[in-house]
DNA sequence: GAGGTTCTCGTACATATGTTTACCAGCTAT
DNA sequence: ATAGCTGGTAAACATATGTACGAGAACCTC
């Protein structure tokens, strides 16, 4: 069975798509025509072009390896997965991040973030559970009713949900069952809010 | 203040992501030189060779525009964002895939993926909540125990946990409240697995 | 101050690379 | 057959681009 051009489009868009993984930078015109089996780089300036033409590459003229795909795969940045939560505003600077997390950077907005694992079952009636992963968005302040990582007398962060009753600042947690957590935490003077919870992650 | 030698190197870092994010190719020794304030491309030249001596950054002698950043941003893949899971087991294929969902290639394996949300408290029990997003790896069978999407009679997917109890497969809802889910539907004839659900992404 | 290192510049150079032109082979339609 | 389109090769061309060399300025160490 013979080779269509379409055939040849597509081994040239696979092979752009493979060389910018693998390295980082486009393969040159003549790169290309040694992997796809075309000698002359004529030749291949033409499927370029048609390729252009068609819209699945977009190349800058006058410029060497000046050629990208259009639809590139979506990029992730990573935010440090934090241990625990220690003092001050600067949670990322002070604390050590042991592992990095990759999230989509469609998922999260602007500002830094940084993930914690969830331990223990204080929010289990908010659908978080022990082992979740949150996600938060670092700010010294949060609205009445967000989830948000405190630390109280600088102790280790804490997830709980934020309440402000006239002048006063509570921690409630979320859990029916454990008498303990019932009582909500004053944390007025003693403690800081780290950041606002903005998404889950959890693995099953 | 003056700028130190330190500070070029930053830039020149910054500025080959900032290019490789925005257009896909490398700048040339120049285009570096142009934007950090030298004017001979000696003088990049010599910056190069201590940030490659420094492991930042990777290139390729002999070739044009061949810098690449050592730590590349995380890669992501995306997957349908299903509206709904249809009948027949190539559910990405038959059902029209309306929203892609970027996910970091980290949190899932292999095999083909879709995300579906979740509509419904039905598995409010287990941390599940209407809303949520279910990243689910496509198989046809899966564990008991094992929270799936499933169609029974070819209608719209829903999520449950799958028990298997001798010849009987069921399903089971997660809900203590609502009475009307209490009771496990068969599914040994008329039902079908879609997939597992392996992971969950919520929005607060 | 002497001497070394680092950084920059300007220039020259070799070539990798995109572009163009001319030409040929195969296919299709009139 | 003739014309036209497509897609290939080869060669020539212009230049973008990485590299090397020499020199000078700024800075540090002794």
């Amino acid at each position: 069975m013979p080779r269509t051009n379409d055939d040849v489009r597509i081994e040239i868009v696979s092979f752009l798509k493979e060389t910018l993984d693998q390295r980082g930078y486009p393969p040159s015109i003549r790169e290309i025509g040694a992997h796809v089996g075309l000698s002359s780089p004529a030749s291949v300036q033409h499927h370029l072009r048609r390729l252009e033409a068609d819209g699945l590459i977009h190349r800058d003229p006058t410029r060497s390896r000046a050629i990208s795909l259009s639809n590139e795969p979506p990029r992730a940045i990573e935010i440090p997965l934090l241990a625990s939560v220690g003092a001050g505003y600067s949670v990322v600077a002070e604390t050590g991040a042991s592992e990095m997390l990759a999230i989509p950077s469609s998922m999260i907005g602007s500002g830094d973030h940084f993930a914690l694992q969830v331990r223990g079952d204080s929010m289990i009636d908010a659908g978080i559970f022990d082992g979740d992963y949150a996600i938060v968005h670092q700010q010294p302040d949060a609205n009445d009713g967000d989830i948000v990582i405190a630390t109280i007398d600088d102790q280790f962060g804490t997830i709980k949900v934020l309440r402000k009753v006239g002048n006063r600042v509570l921690l409630e947690a979320r859990n029916r069952r454990d008498p303990n957590l019932q009582i909500p935490t004053e944390i007025t003077q003693r403690g800081r809010v780290q950041g606002k919870v903005i998404a889950l992650w959890r693995n099953l």
